[in-house]
RNA sequence: CGGGAUGUAGCGCAGCCCGGUUAGCGCGCCACGUUCGGGACGUGGAGGCCGUGAGUUCAAAUCUCACCAUCCCGACCA
């Protein structure tokens, strides 16, 4: 098949990466940890926010934008907040460069040297809760429900194009209430609008649940999140929610007053999710011949090849062609005819298989007398020979079945790949194995946690919501627990 | 930031140990012709500061040192 391109089974790590390098998605850039995200894969991030930005709005919320710099200062008003984010900031510190004396090119003009140094935001709650201070005066200045679309930079060790890059696209959320009840319902919300975002549109069956306190984010009360499980048997968190207290309203001074008239701190929330999703959709559905994109999410969501040996022919197949998807994108499919000379029919199936494209149409000589046309699906890989009368509603129809038998298919590998697990030695081996969701009682401590992913390198991804009361002793430590937990190594 | 590996044409690699004409190969690219229902073939052609910088030498892709970048495995994280 493909030439030049690595199997999951051999190196999954690598075949992640020939994906989105040879589908076009995105590249590495001149800057260490920094991607290029190339128009392909720019599309699909396109059709991501255009949904998300839709279902925030559609629950309230509005989009506004903060500044890409934060002062030194503000960073350190949150205690946990600093210590979660500070080895991995980029800091600001002149604002002018000169010609170097000694003519050897262009240096830091140390003259022009800042006041107070600039971080470049790893995320915007200190600045935007410095901000809220001035917006908030009184209960009837509650809630605010903003988001924002924006970049963000986190200085990582260690990179993976759209996984874990030093700067990344993302929106985060950050809303402010009167009451702790009404923040929690906020933050519940949004992870069920990610939960919804993830299943209906990207297919990816994911688990909703609780951080434990080692995973929480820094400066939150309590972190929800949606975890989805790879191919490889890996998991990733995929979205994040967190109810944030009045942690970051003491820290700024954010107080309003209530119906009583007496002074109250305001209760927050952030939330977000970031260019990962880019990733977590790559390694969810595709396979050994490249990408499969989920219909919801696909750019180009039918292709349509001619197949001709004489430049007469292919007038008439293209009369054809573009009537047929004309009637498609009136029923609000995206089509691309591609009657591209220079290209070979073979070679353009191949092509739109490994970018993903859900339907691919084929039209030749023999079609134009049958009055058919070839329609091959990227998920099963299955040809079959439609009929052209109604076709945008059978296409309709497949392009529905498409997006369904993917979701299918990711939870019947989530369930066949979630493991109970009951001893220390069945947790070790499991993790040494295949890997997977493994669920499996844990006494509740920071202690405990921290050993088993010292010794295993596997963290606890979620506390399930809906994880059932179920007496049981911790696998680690032997002591009582009320509840499994979802353990597993993750990206 | 620790361990390992790799930087030679757009991509994938050979050459390096053992220094010596004009640095090769496959794919891709360009032109023409034959082809076109699953990555076609022929003929001709273009394309390289051998990652960067120093050094050793009459001579460096090749030897030495430093730096930079990328990938893999850890620690950190969305």
């Amino acid at each position: 098949m493909a030439k030049d391109f690595s199997t999951r089974e051999d190196n999954y790590a690598q075949w992640y990466n020939d994906l989105v390098l040879k589908a076009g998605l995105a590249e590495n850039s001149a800057v260490r940890g920094c991607m290029v995200i190339k128009p392909y894969g720019y599309s699909i991030w396109e059709k991501m926010q255009g949904a998300l930005d839709t279902m925030f709005k559609d629950s309230g919320h509005v989009n506004a934008y903060f500044p890409l710099f934060i002062p030194k200062s503000f960073f350190s008003k949150e205690a946990s907040h600093v210590e979660g984010f500070a080895k991995e900031c980029a800091v600001v510190t002149h604002y002018r460069l000169k010609n170097a004396p000694d003519g050897s090119g262009i240096v830091v003009d140390e003259d022009a040297k800042l006041e107070e140094e600039l971080i470049i935001r790893p995320t915007s709650e200190t600045i935007i809760w410095d901000t809220y201070r001035n917006w908030i005066q009184s209960y009837r200045d509650l809630p605010i429900l903003v988001n924002q679309w924006a970049n963000v930079v986190r200085w990582e060790m260690r990179t993976r194009l759209f996984l874990r890059t030093a700067e990344f696209l993302w929106q985060e959320g950050h809303t402010a209430h009167a009451t702790e009840k009404e923040a929690i319902d906020e933050a519940m919300m949004i992870l069920d609008i990610y939960a919804d975002f993830a299943e209906k549109w990207m297919a990816l069956p994911v688990l909703k649940g609780k951080k434990s306190p080692n995973e929480r984010f820094a400066g939150a009360v309590d972190t929800y999140c949606i975890e989805a499980l790879m191919q490889d048997g890996k998991a990733l968190q995929v979205g994040t929610s967190h109810f944030l207290g009045q942690n970051f309203a003491k820290a700024f001074d954010v107080k309003f007053l209530s119906r009583k008239n007496e002074l109250e701190y305001v209760w927050a929330t952030s939330w977000g999710v970031s260019t990962r999703l880019m990733g977590a959709l790559i390694m969810a559905h595709s396979d050994d011949h490249g990408l499969v994109i989920p219909p919801r999410l696909a750019p180009i969501q039918v292709v349509i090849v001619p197949i001709y040996k004489k430049t007469e022919e292919l007038a008439a197949i293209s009369q054809r062609a573009l009537a047929i998807k004309e009637s498609l994108t009136k029923r609000g499919i995206s089509v691309r005819y591609d009657d591209r000379d220079t290209f070979k029919p073979g070679w353009k199936f191949t092509e739109y298989e490994f970018k993903g494209v859900p339907v691919r149409m084929a039209i030749g000589p023999r079609d134009m007398e049958n009055n058919t046309v070839e329609v091959a699906r990227r998920d099963t890989l299955e040809k079959e020979i439609y009929s052209i009368t109604d076709i945008e509603n059978k296409i309709g129809h497949l392009l529905e079945q498409i997006q369904n038998n993917l979701f299918q298919k990711a939870l019947s590998f989530r369930e066949s790949n979630t493991f109970v697990v009951n001893t220390w030695d069945e947790f070790v081996a499991q993790l040494d194995g295949e890997g997977g969701f493994i669920l499996a009682h844990w006494d509740g401590t920071p202690e405990t946690e921290q050993a088993i992913k010292e010794e295993t390198r596997a963290t606890i991804r979620t506390i399930p919501f809906d994880a059932p009361a179920e007496k049981g002793k911790c696998v680690y430590s032997g002591k009582s627990s009320a509840h499994r937990v979802v353990f597993a190594r993750a990206y």
